[in-house]
DNA sequence: CTTATATAAGAAATCGATTTCATATATAGT
DNA sequence: ACTATATATGAAATCGATTTCTTATATAAG
């Protein structure tokens, strides 16, 4: 590998004149700079990262951090987190933190370390307190999860009115018997907080009682779906629709229903969450609620690389629209 | 951030005592070593991977090259590569080819500046002649697709007998016209060249003809598979039975094929390739080859690791098994 | 009791860039 | 003609680790 002194040998210059050339700083004369990206050229030269981040410069490189890469949803926003970050000159580190809190902190070393520019984060396992002493290394922006007093950029969806609008459907077409399946345990603040929310604000609306039998927390995949549809199987009274908080919940409900020779919508309406491609492909197709992931990925990384260039930038919060999606499950 | 002068200062050591304890050197006092691990703990000190890496050592990042996160079967062998990697202490950089060999060879460069250890493969879109040099600068793998007179490791399934069993299946099941749908045009090395042999085996086993009309290569996805389905309903003389190249275009093909009304197995038989979590929520469910992707992801880095940590460590080939999955479309 | 070897620790060079400081020349302003 | 400023370049310090040389002591061997 040629380093930055080969050049300045091979120009007769000095190694000054050859990062200022780099760098593009001013006061190199025009002749100059041509003989040095002449050399480079010839050399095959690349300046190396590793000495460039020592001296403190940025590593082109963002971490991001996902419950799980195989869920759609996920795949999708990381597609566009990557595919932004490479049109903008900057390389993704990935992980998956898988619901462990170690994981995402071994990740958010990274930081500290200087491995990473910035660090966006689209879902979060630890207390906000171990995460923002973080900040001090790096920015970190909270990208589709968020904490509601975390003093740092955010770009999130409506998902009170997501959930709003979904049940309101519902109830719009005449069911008075709603359950609601969806991922947070105890949420007491962001994403799933606003979902619950909205589920109540809807049924209230409708002077409709919450029966918590048909309440189901931390659920999160097909399995999680079909071991749910197969509890309310089990029911004396059961509900005639359900709200999810996933595509992927709804479609191992919808199989697990089938099985049971339940007709959807007739029997059981279903309504899901993210519309990924699943939703067109099941059968019936699915009701679900649309979220523009590429948005949120695309901005994500803008907002990022913004605060990167720019360290002064005060902090942002995007709220995207977010709209509901009919087919054939409601 | 402290740094191991922090720590030399803070323990009254020079930096090269710390650094040997940092690399369990031997010649260290257990008394010496204790006070520097305690001064550590101490100060929160972590090694400046950048000075760490300027010093050519290793990165702790290996690179994965995917044509796109959003298809299932990579973004499943993704998860098992990260996972994988994590539990061996590495970072993971991810890429996507987009099907641009421009976009892979910048990728490659991060090899070549030392910003990751190795590269693992799981598409290639330049000449191998391109990719060729990059091995000067650290080792790179193929998994999944390949090329076969590389000398590189390579972690693959039998294609050729995967596509064999795929037509072979179609033809027991009484069918004499059967179409070929699937990637790679002109395929001339690897995954879809060995398909296409097992395609050919199989025909020719049977004495079938190859139709050319009812060859789509180059196709990828959902969309691709609704185009060709259509065009099939065009054709004056249609297959009976198509093998296709991934779960995705059978899904394509089947959202098509309902909506013209057919029949699925009876009017139109269709295996896919991959088995992936669609293939058991379309109905019917879906026919197709089954891949072990978490194996290959995890054999990769196995064998990625492994050649860091030995250098001299000979070329190895592995070839994971392939089976058929019977469901409902055939 | 001397010499060889194992153990223990530090000083200084090194990796490959950027940055600060210093210097030289050219141009402009008065 | 003389100072002030803009332009152009280089030498050396720096970033934070590892590695190579040294040196000093302790132990083993002859």
């Amino acid at each position: 590998m040629p380093t930055i002194s080969d050049v300045a040998k091979l120009t007769g210059l000095s190694k000054t004149t050859i990062s200022r050339v780099i760098n593009n700083h001013q006061y190199v004369s025009e002749e100059k700079r041509a003989l040095v990206l002449k050399a480079m050229q010839e050399l095959g030269y690349t300046p190396n990262p590793a000495a460039r981040r020592l001296r403190g410069q940025s590593t082109t490189t963002i971490g991001v951090i996902v419950p799980r890469i195989v869920n759609p949803f996920f795949s999708y926003l990381v597609n566009t987190i990557e595919t932004a970050a490479y049109e903008k000159g900057y390389q993704v580190i990935i992980s998956q933190s898988n619901e462990d809190a170690e994981k995402e902190l071994a990740f958010l070393q990274l930081l500290k370390t200087k491995q990473v520019d910035g660090i966006i984060m689209t879902a979060i396992e630890n207390e906000w307190s171990v995460i923002e002493p973080f900040l001090a290394y790096g920015p970190i922006m909270l990208c589709n999860e968020y904490i509601t007093n975390a003093n740092v950029p955010i770009v999130r969806l409506n998902q009170q009115k997501g959930a709003y609008i979904g049940v309101k459907h519902l109830i719009d077409r005449g069911h008075h018997k709603i359950a609601y399946c969806t991922g947070g345990l105890f949420a007491e603040d962001g994403k799933d907080k606003d979902r619950n929310h909205g589920f109540q604000k809807a049924l209230k609306e409708a002077d409709i009682a919450v029966n918590t039998k048909w309440i189901f927390l931390n659920q999160y995949s097909i399995e999680d779906g079909k071991k749910v549809m197969n509890q309310i199987m089990a029911m004396d009274e059961r509900p005639t629709a359900i709200f999810t908080g996933s595509d992927e919940i709804a479609a191992g409900m919808m199989i697990e229903a089938k099985k049971h020779g339940l007709k959807i919508p007739e029997d059981m309406a279903i309504i899901g969450f993210d519309d990924q491609p699943i939703a067109e492909m099941l059968e019936p197709q699915l009701t679900t609620i649309r979220q523009p992931v590429e948005k949120m990925g695309e901005l994500a990384v803008a907002i990022l690389v913004d605060m990167l260039d720019d360290t002064s930038l005060k902090v942002q919060e995007h709220e995207l629209p977010i709209e509901l999606v009919i087919r054939k499950t409601t």
